[in-house]
DNA sequence: TCCTAATTTCATCACCCGTGGAAACTAGTT
DNA sequence: AACTAGTTTCCACGGGTGATGAAATTAGGA
């Protein structure tokens, strides 16, 4: 049990330690937290977390790798019709909220974004890979960054609101209601008319 | 200009600190910004701000009292007759925030409320005062509390994005566009048909 | 068996933190 | 001039911080 040398596997302790800081970025932010508490969770001497992550920055990026079910459950419903995509995406995200793993991370990333470089660049990196690519199959290059603009702040409020602040009604219902309620702005947003922007060309149809 | 006592009015003081206070939790965030820093930007002996706040979540708690700006704004939407009130609203939301002075207190209560105790009941208080009383006129009690959660999930994702992390074309978009946009939406949730909730009784028309 | 590379621990550096108490100073009253 | 109340500064405590570098230990290949 004690004793300096290696123990287990490459990247064991190295997990717990990330799964470790991930649980403390999480709940109490990245400012507030201490690489030796991370290091105390994880059962893990402070100086290994300094010798796997280099620095407080550095184990903050390798925490934020997004998970791979980004990925899958995303690029699932990016394939849908378009008529049904929008509900697709919302439920998408519920269920990647409802699992705390991927939970524990997005909530990272959010949070930390508004204060570290190199969350908000992950933010976008997020952004660019899962909602513009919902928004990107069937649509004309001019709208695509301003519908997938429009989906992210319906998305991200409904996020803060149900997830991190927990306040409100929206925090309380089953997910199934709350896509309910959501999807029709999604799917406005993805598909349905806007407004004329400053810079439009005049509608040709 | 050094010496010890009294200077300038009472109170004079206290408001650079105070000032100083809402720029760095603003911009930095809560857990990382030290009294030290504070009173260091303030001018002022770091003494001087335990002096005065007793505590660092005693100075928390005075820099989020809301800026009078809040009532005013918000009610006169409020007051609007309900077909033109989600617009109203959506545009006095993008007001306070373009006041780098509201914006300030509103970027500390929203960074913060994920964390310490006190600034999330301060994002609930603000939230009863304000989201609750656009919605109160004229709907039926049973729908108030999901009709203003839907909408507090629309605006604030709107801030996230546009005011805080600053990402997508929602950021960069005149604030008249911006409403122009979301109107429908906040008006949708205010005042339109929404689908049946699982507690609802049926539709008696 | 010896050697080498990777891992874990230990000890420490220099620094900043929030808090609190005591002293110095000002202004106003008596 | 003496006193009082309110402000501001100074100083110090105990403790925690992120970051290193060196030593100790392990595992595996030659």
């Amino acid at each position: 049990m004690s004793g300096r040398g290696p123990r287990g596997e490459r990247g064991e302790q190295a997990d717990r330690i990330l799964a470790a800081a991930r649980r403390s970025f999480a709940t109490r932010g990245y400012a507030a937290t201490s690489l030796r508490a991370v290091a105390l969770e994880a059962g893990v001497d402070p100086g290994l977390v300094h010798y796997y992550f280099r620095t407080k920055t550095g184990l903050l990026e390798a925490v934020m790798q997004p998970p791979e079910a980004f990925g899958a459950a995303v690029a699932a419903a990016a394939e849908q019709p378009l008529e049904q995509r929008g509900r697709a995406f919302v439920q998408a995200c519920l269920r990647l909220w409802e699992d705390p793993a991927s939970a524990e991370i997005l909530r990272a990333v959010i949070l930390t974004a508004a204060q570290e470089p190199a969350a908000l660049q992950r933010l976008r990196q997020l952004f660019s890979e899962l909602v513009l690519a919902v928004v990107s199959h069937g649509l004309p290059d001019a709208e695509r960054t301003l519908r997938a603009s429009l989906i992210s702040t319906q998305v991200v409020g409904m996020v803060m609101n149900r997830y991190i602040w927990q306040v409100g009604d929206i925090a309380a219902l089953p997910a199934d209601t709350v896509a309910d309620l959501l999807a029709p702005t999604v799917q406005h947003y993805l598909a349905g008319s806007l407004p004329a922007q400053p810079g439009d060309r005049p509608d040709p149809g």
